[in-house]
DNA sequence: AGTTTATATAAATCATCATTTATATGACAA
DNA sequence: TTGTCATATAAATGATGATTTATATAAACT
């Protein structure tokens, strides 16, 4: 495996969040800070699933967590990573109407 | 391919960009229009699994392509896809600062 | 037509990583 | 301190998808 000449950094964070689960857990994050409980509840997935997806989130640096009694708060580390999250929806749909209308009409 | 190639959403995209060989064919593209050959060249990488990768690129609508002489040129196909890999670069970039100072040092 | 160049496709293998299942830790309350 | 609630971790399984290898097509030459 040779060393890679392009932006290992983008590669690393896609590689975080390009996951069914974890995209829709900073979809809701997105919307502002949730316990553990709280994201269980919204999105209907085993409580031991979504926290092994937390800490892959949290040791990539895509959120922080803070405990509060028994519980704990995650939330999205940056404002700028907040607004890719909508950024990235928002290409989505971009690319849904193009091929709509013209390329990729299976 | 497994990656679908209608109903496009946020996760959607990502899970055809966040390819080593795709975000680097991006990379790429991000700054320009460019052949099968030159990519090739460029990322030096095999051709066929080039080709593999631009064909789920292309049947997500990501890029497209056009025929000159033997020659195929690439592009993405839209500016705020072209934007959105650069985007993606600059929050990943951001993240390594943040966790060179604290939180996920490995 | 036959040859070379550029690109595409397909089948098989191999690697990665999400999920399940079970259990552990840690905080609060009685 | 024991019980319960909230969250975390670990091992085993299973699914997905990237890569290799080999071959096919298509265009522009001779």
């Amino acid at each position: 495996m040779s060393i890679p000449t392009y932006n290992m950094d983008g590669l690393r964070l896609l590689r975080c969040i390009c996951d069914e689960m974890r995209f829709g857990i900073l979809e809701q994050l997105s919307q502002g800070e949730m316990t553990v409980g709280q994201i269980v509840q919204k999105i209907k997935r085993d409580q031991p699933l979504v926290s092994h997806h937390l800490k892959t989130l949290k040791e990539c640096g895509i959120v922080s967590s803070e405990s509060r009694g028994r519980h704990v708060v995650y939330r999205i580390s940056s404002e700028r990573l907040s607004a890719l999250i909508v950024q990235i929806q928002e290409a989505g749909d971009e690319i849904n109407d193009i091929c709509d209308s013209t390329c990729c009409a299976k």
